[in-house]
DNA sequence: GCGACAG
DNA sequence: ATCTTGTCGC
């Protein structure tokens, strides 16, 4: 992957355009539909009620950055029982950043690190391999169906999902607009469904908007990875919500905070 | 030219 | 993303 050895301020317009290729690229290999270790199972006549037989192991993946530094974070990949949602492993990368934050392009940013702390469970633990990884950004909800789930897990050929806390805007008509989102899509979320599809004038679905506790009105913003479908997504994580934050990511944020606390101060 | 924009 | 305690409400 390009990415610069030293820190780049403002990538060039040209970079750019290498890098939205690279992306072209790569997402001649994304899988879209489910390809899964383990078994989706309906119960529900509706496709409402689901479970998941032979999943024992769910990965989340996030990165933290330290306060009034703009390189210096620590990426944190933490495994959790599934369905129990208990912690079993977590490590953390400390990581000299390349590259600022630029929306459409989170994945030159992070991915590196996040694909190395999966290398290292690899070889060390493969039995605690996750099945299925969330990971803290989008997948096919981005402007080239190619977010950093889906870069994550097509370089390393695992199921991934994305999950954003916030909004990314994509220019496909109104209903993809923050403004439509944020008055449409949670007003009916409040009201009703757990999950609204968001689709754009072109027809093309990005991914949902989903209502992941009954108290919560803020949805999050679930989209295919790879090797998964977006309605398989949805109900895998559902499943993982204790709050708001499915708890993979939730874990791996908190813990990663965690370890910045503890070595940056 | 200005606005919009995951983490 | 990050700085942060209490507090209002079901």
């Amino acid at each position: 992957m390009s990415v610069p050895t030293v820190y780049d301020d403002n990538p060039s317009p040209a970079q750019r355009d290498i890098w939205a290729r690279e992306q072209s690229e790569l997402k001649s290999r994304l899988i879209e539909v489910d390809d899964l270790d383990f078994k989706k199972i309906i119960l529900d006549d509706k496709g409402e009620k689901v479970e998941f037989e032979g999943l024992h192991y769910i990965g989340g993946v996030d990165v933290s950055f330290v306060e009034n530094n703009e390189q210096d974070a620590v990426a944190s990949l933490v495994i959790l029982k599934y369905p129990s949602l208990e912690v079993i492993y977590e490590d953390f990368k400390m990581v000299k950043l390349k590259l600022p934050y630029i929306a459409g392009f989170l994945a030159f940013r992070e991915v590196q690190p996040l694909l190395e702390l999966l290398n290292t469970i690899r070889q060390a633990n493969p039995m605690i391999f996750p099945h299925i990884i969330l990971v803290d950004g989008n997948g096919t909800l981005h402007p080239r169906r190619f977010g950093l789930a889906s870069h994550l897990g097509v370089l390393a050929n695992v199921p991934t999902i994305g999950v954003g806390k916030n909004f990314l805007h994509i220019d496909d008509g109104e209903r993809m607009t923050m403004s439509y989102v944020k008055s449409v899509v949670k007003e009916a979320l409040r009201k009703g469904g757990n999950s609204h599809i968001l689709q754009g004038d072109s027809g093309m679905v990005w991914g949902a908007a989903v209502r992941s506790l009954e108290s919560t009105t803020n949805p999050i913003y679930i989209s295919v990875g790879h090797r998964i479908s977006l309605e398989t997504a949805i109900s895998m994580v559902l499943k993982c919500c204790r709050y708001r934050i499915p708890e993979p990511i939730r874990q791996a944020d908190v813990r990663s905070r965690e370890f910045i606390r503890n070595h940056f101060s």
